[in-house]
DNA sequence: GTCTATACAGGGATAGAC
DNA sequence: GTCTATCCCTGTATAGAC
């Protein structure tokens, strides 16, 4: 679902500016760009991370990003997927989908702000007018999120843990909402305790006669 | 806790490049851009809602705007400040502050798309570094928010619609969080149902042993 | 007090040379 | 694949008209 545009080893001709990237020399420039950006951006902010400024950290100039962006929005979203993709491989590796809703807030939120303002950023992006990519990408990836949440409360109802009288897709929306919305907080504070309120909504979500922890 | 900066007719020295603003002409000016910022932003979202756009919307140059606002990120904080005020105004006028969370979402949303988008990439660049008034601006709406639904849920409590085991404030910023969140999923694909999410969280929130509706 | 005109540094996008 | 040069747009700043 995630990962719907790898291409490795692909010769079917593709869509115009979108470069073959069959030769290591330029997937590796991709990768040295998206990695770079995200550090820029951490550093920088969203007005600040000027194509120039990624270039000059690279050591090309601006034009050369766009053989491998076609615009900067592009790029920002790709360094998004690029880390979606990261998270999938490593949660499918460290075992399968995090059983507890908290450490999948953790996850989430990543340990990187930088990251979590970026999405932030691209996502209000999304919700204007004349935004397409963008609007796409995150539709996109909350269908994904709520699938995913889905799954995890059914095995929580499986186990018991989950109350079962309200229906799993809305239930699913409310924690990723959850999760957005604690993330938001903390990051611009990070006194608030973005995790109790995580386990609160756990207890929350527990069937009435179950125990308390 | 809100209106901390209500100035009319104050004859104190003030900080460089704040119009005094005593005379109606300002003022009313002063509203006009503010109105005509939402509009334009609703129509051309962040990054075409120039300074220039604005101006021409309202039949003046881009350099009058800068009268009375300093930056354009202090004029669309200012916007926000101002959304605020007549939310609070219009909340107390219909009654004391709502009983009912969903209802408080409605309110929340607003039903202005642009607004709420404009919101969010506000709140997005206050996460960033070097952003401290749209820091300070979110940090104080977010305390707001959370006392206000604090309030809220110990009415809920009183009225025996909200359990009692867990603390106060983790709720309070889990709800805000709930709003937050379904907001988003809600800008991005309106198909999600909203209310229902926010309905859900108060059926979680009520005693175990409390009547279904 | 209010506004226009103007200048400036920096942005993304782009064309064409190498 | 990368560069330089260029286009038009942006926020900010200042000078001066009225």
């Amino acid at each position: 679902m995630h990962a719907d545009q790898i291409d490795q080893g692909a010769t079917e001709p593709r869509s115009p500016h979108q470069p073959r990237r069959r030769y290591p020399k330029g997937e590796l420039r991709r990768q040295q760009i998206l990695d770079r950006t995200v550090e820029v951006f951490a550093e920088l902010g969203f007005e600040n991370t000027s194509l120039r400024a990624i270039g000059e950290a690279i050591g090309v100039s601006h034009a050369a990003l766009r053989r491998y962006f076609d615009t900067r929005e592009e790029l920002f979203l790709e360094v998004l997927r690029e880390k979606d993709r990261q998270a999938l491989a490593e949660a499918l590796e460290h075992e399968l989908l995090p059983v507890d809703l908290a450490s999948g807030l953790e996850a989430y939120a990543a340990g990187a702000p930088g990251l979590m303002a970026l999405r932030h950023s691209m996502v209000a992006r999304a919700m204007e007018p004349d935004n397409e990519l963008s609007r796409a990408f995150f539709t996109d990836r909350y269908r994904s999120l709520r699938g995913e949440a889905a799954h995890t409360l059914a095995l929580g109802r499986a186990a018991g843990t989950v109350r079962g009288d309200l229906p799993l897709e809305v239930l699913a929306s409310l924690v990723i909402a959850a999760m957005d919305g604690l993330s938001t907080q903390w990051l611009l504070e990070p006194e608030v305790p973005m995790l109790d309120g995580m386990h609160a909504l756990e207890q929350l979500l527990r069937p009435p006669g179950s125990a308390t922890s």
